[in-house]
DNA sequence: AAAACGGGGAC
DNA sequence: GTCCCAGTTTT
């Protein structure tokens, strides 16, 4: 048997039920494909759910607004995916007529959708030959052929997908892709994977070397940036709380939080009081004192958010208030969102 | 070519 | 702590 007809053989016999997999609606589809890039199963599910439940219809999630979109996503992470999502929405729906380009390159157009994405929806739904690359496929691929290339440098990822394109089997290409990547997550996983009763232990490289546990290469990345942040709940004397939308470059765009002051230190009590009319246009605060008791880390895949959360009260009743409840319905990151919910006045 | 972009789960 | 997840976009 073939490297292909041996993974699609495994795959029938070991095949988990999706809710994604029970369909070729092209919608479906690259609802599910987005929301799992770099994303657990596990963790997308809950998600894939609730977005079908609120858009059956890629014309329900067009006419969705940005900050609806934003809140269905909160905690996934990688926002700009949500973003993206909702402007593919809208293209596909005011300019396509609600219909998904059919083709590789013309999914790649696609606002965030990408090489594996594009293959992804290709294959499942339209069977066109294209062979997915995530990060299970480079796994499968590196040991069993034995390369040693990283996978996450230019020259890697080239002969990876080359490499795909030469094993796969274009007959059942939606087969193949789902197979190699249910094979990658549940067998050949990244550490202890099964060998010893692996359909491919006759004949992958890595195993008979012995380099299971150093393939697949990989670059190592930027070390991790720290940064101090304090946010400034500031309340009025009817307990409404300033907050804004993140704008611009970087983490959580689009998001809302409170005002934020970054220092680059942590900063006292006196500091906080004496730097925060640089981010607050407050005149007279009547208290001020730091909610969390230990600083909070959040840590983000290349930032640790080192954060105090400070409460400010005023006399003065701001425009741009809302009540506890209504902070509720915006889209916040996590950390914000653990806050709202330990916060009591 | 490298950095930016989240959050969580497994070890 | 470290690694990495059905990657893509920007710099």
């Amino acid at each position: 048997m073939s490297f292909s007809q041996k993974i699609i053989h495994w795959y029938s016999a070991n095949k988990r039920s999706l809710p994604w997999r029970n369909t070729t609606d092209p919608y479906k589809i690259w609802l599910s494909e987005i929301m799992l890039q770099q994303t657990r199963v596990a963790q997308g599910m809950p998600y894939y759910e609730r977005f079908i439940e609120h858009f059956p219809t890629v014309h329900d999630l067009a006419n969705a607004s940005e900050e609806e979109v934003l809140k269905l996503w909160q905690g996934l992470g990688y926002y700009s995916r949500a973003r993206n999502l909702h402007t593919t929405a809208k293209l596909i729906s005011e300019k396509y007529n609600g219909h998904f380009p059919d083709t590789y390159k013309g999914l790649l157009e696609l606002k965030g959708v990408g090489d594996y994405t594009a293959s992804a929806i290709a294959s499942f739904c339209f069977k066109e030959a294209q062979p997915v690359v995530d990060g299970n496929v480079f796994r499968v691929l590196s040991r069993y052929f034995g390369i040693d290339l990283p996978i996450n440098s230019t020259e890697g990822i080239k002969y990876f997908k080359a490499l795909a394109l030469k094993v796969m089997d274009a007959d059942q290409i939606a087969d193949y892709n789902q197979g190699i990547m249910e094979f990658g997550a549940l067998q050949c996983a990244p550490k202890n994977p099964y060998c010893l009763h692996c359909p491919l232990n006759d004949s992958c490289v890595a195993l008979q070397k012995g380099k299971i546990d150093i393939l697949p290469v990989k670059l190592k990345k930027a070390k991790v940036k720290e940064r101090y942040f304090n946010y400034l709940v500031v309340l009025d004397k009817e307990n409404a709380i300033e907050i804004r939308q993140r704008r611009g470059r970087g983490i959580w765009q689009n998001l809302f939080e409170f005002p934020l002051l970054e220092t680059e230190r942590e900063y006292s009590l006196e500091e906080i009081t004496n730097t925060m009319d640089t981010v607050l246009e407050l005149k007279e605060p009547t208290e001020i004192y730091q909610f969390n008791e230990k600083t909070i880390v959040h840590k983000l895949s290349h930032q640790h958010l080192h954060t105090k959360f400070w409460i400010v009260k005023s006399e003065e009743k701001h425009s741009n208030g809302v009540s506890l409840e209504e902070l509720k319905e915006y889209p916040v990151p996590v950390l914000i969102a653990e806050f709202i919910n330990t916060f009591k006045f």
